[in-house]
DNA sequence: AGTAACCGCAACATCAGTGTTGCAGATATC
DNA sequence: GATATCTGCAACACTGATGTTGCGGTTACT
């Protein structure tokens, strides 16, 4: 591949995946205009619009992979793996916004990536637990929802932190809530 | 209106909501279908597809007013409040599960409604935290954005707990973390 | 029982999005 | 500079969703 056409299909992938965060019902048209491509030029590398919603997933969860490998979630620290994790996969969800729940019902291949992650990171968590790093009395699915959705939140609430910033904001919140003690 | 068409309506409604918050994109003719009437009449009732997506929200906007009026949350002591609170608004996500951001943009009367709620419950928030309950060191809009992460995460990703238990999961969680102490 | 309201059905027009093709010009790569 | 690749543009066909209308039959209300 020509290099300018691996930059514009870089670009019509992010462009995508912002617009389509904001409305997934955005037109392939809206989101070649957006990236500043001719609408026939984004249907040359996406066969489909699927296909185009495909690549995007696939995006994300090839970032998502990156962090949890740097982060050595099996053998470092627990409070050291925590942050390594959050100050990686804030930026993913920020580059990638879509929601990955949506798109995972027709692309068995990505769900099965998808969950192999959430595996991951639930063996993490369970493994926190055993250390005695978080309360044992929590169902870990909880636990892991709850730290999914909090890290969405300042990604996308509040753009103004950093990562490293909106990471010790997560951490400390996940850790000890908001209750005064 | 005569009865059967107001039975109509709401079943509409809620079916509409449900769909909507599985796929945005859904068509009327699958809610119509799925609400067990023809097409042409939803179109007579609403007379295009945005103003049925008015009227869900509309309808999610009523039932949270209505459950931030009864939790009394300006002279109720802070822990009853929060506690009543929680346990009105998980059934008004469960019934409503459309996101609200989404059609806020378009409808700004809607916008506005939704804006004085947000106030009513950072005020609550504040006065919490001026009052001893709540961490004095954490921004109140985060605290308002989590709790309401929180709020959607266990109304929609465990559907198996009743509106009591899921409001004491939120309420320890938002109040304690997870971190082990 | 009578009336007004409501519904399903069929048919139609309209429109926006999708996907394709051919070609002429521009651009990267060697 | 030659060549293969990529792009924009114009044109076209196709599909699915939206919205409307008229009519005959059904259902709620008094």
């Amino acid at each position: 591949m020509r290099a300018d056409a691996a930059r514009n299909l870089v670009t019509v992938l992010r462009t995508g995946a912002r617009l389509l965060a904001e409305d997934p019902s955005t037109s392939m048209a809206a989101i070649a205009t957006a990236a500043g491509v001719d609408r026939t030029t984004v249907h040359r590398r996406f066969a489909s619009r699927e296909a185009l919603l495909r690549a995007v997933f696939q995006a994300k969860l090839d970032a998502s992979e990156r962090v949890l490998d740097e982060a050595r979630l099996t053998e470092a620290p627990v409070p050291v793996a925590l942050h390594r994790y959050l100050e990686g996969i804030i930026p993913v969800s920020r580059d990638w916004p879509v929601d990955t729940r949506r798109m995972m019902q027709q692309d068995p291949a990505a769900r099965d990536r998808r969950d192999a992650l959430s595996e991951r990171l639930d063996a993490f968590l369970r493994r926190a637990a055993a250390e005695g790093h978080l309360r044992a009395d929590v169902d870990s699915a909880w636990t892991y929802a709850a730290l999914g959705r909090l890290v969405d939140t300042v990604a996308h609430d509040f753009p103004t932190l950093d990562a490293p910033q909106a990471a010790d904001l997560v951490a400390d919140t996940f850790l000890n809530g908001f209750g005064a003690r």
